[in-house]
DNA sequence: ATGTGACTCATAGTCCGTG
DNA sequence: TCACGGACTATGAGTCACA
């Protein structure tokens, strides 16, 4: 898949991510092991470096203990 | 990534991209076409099949007309 | 107009480290 | 606590012929 827009998608997502995990505080290895995923490549994500699928994105969601709908409001 | 919540989130995509396009009367192709995808894809995606990534979530609420936000409302 | 299996190739996603 | 790299495996992206 082809990249950009004006601002990356991934991007704009990683940079909602980080920010509701500093929200609530949560360090990147809290939030991993609460979506269950990689430490690593949930420091990736917030660095927009990554293309983020459903499966894990609904997982973020989860962790960071918004809706798919309120988490992509922010985005 | 492992599968699977209680209804499968890329399920639940699928229906909603499905509904909207109904919502617009726009074919497969149509869609497909106003999103830069293939329209054998875009019909797995609609049947749960694929999961898709945040790139392709972008074009797709383009091809819809929905902002994110809205899309994932209705997830 | 759409669903499906099969396929290639790129990258999603994991895990090990380091400063 | 995090960014970043290397190396790896699983799966997403993208296309086709045919039903």
């Amino acid at each position: 898949m082809k990249r950009r827009g004006k601002a990356d998608i991934r991007e704009r997502f990683g940079f909602v991510v980080r920010a509701r995990r500093e929200e609530l505080s949560l360090t990147q290895e809290e939030l991993a092991a609460r979506a269950g995923v990689n430490r690593t490549y949930l420091s990736d994500c917030e660095r927009g470096a990554r293309n983020v699928s459903l499966i894990v994105i609904e997982r973020l969601a989860g962790g960071l203990e918004l809706s798919l709908g309120e988490l992509f409001n922010r985005v």
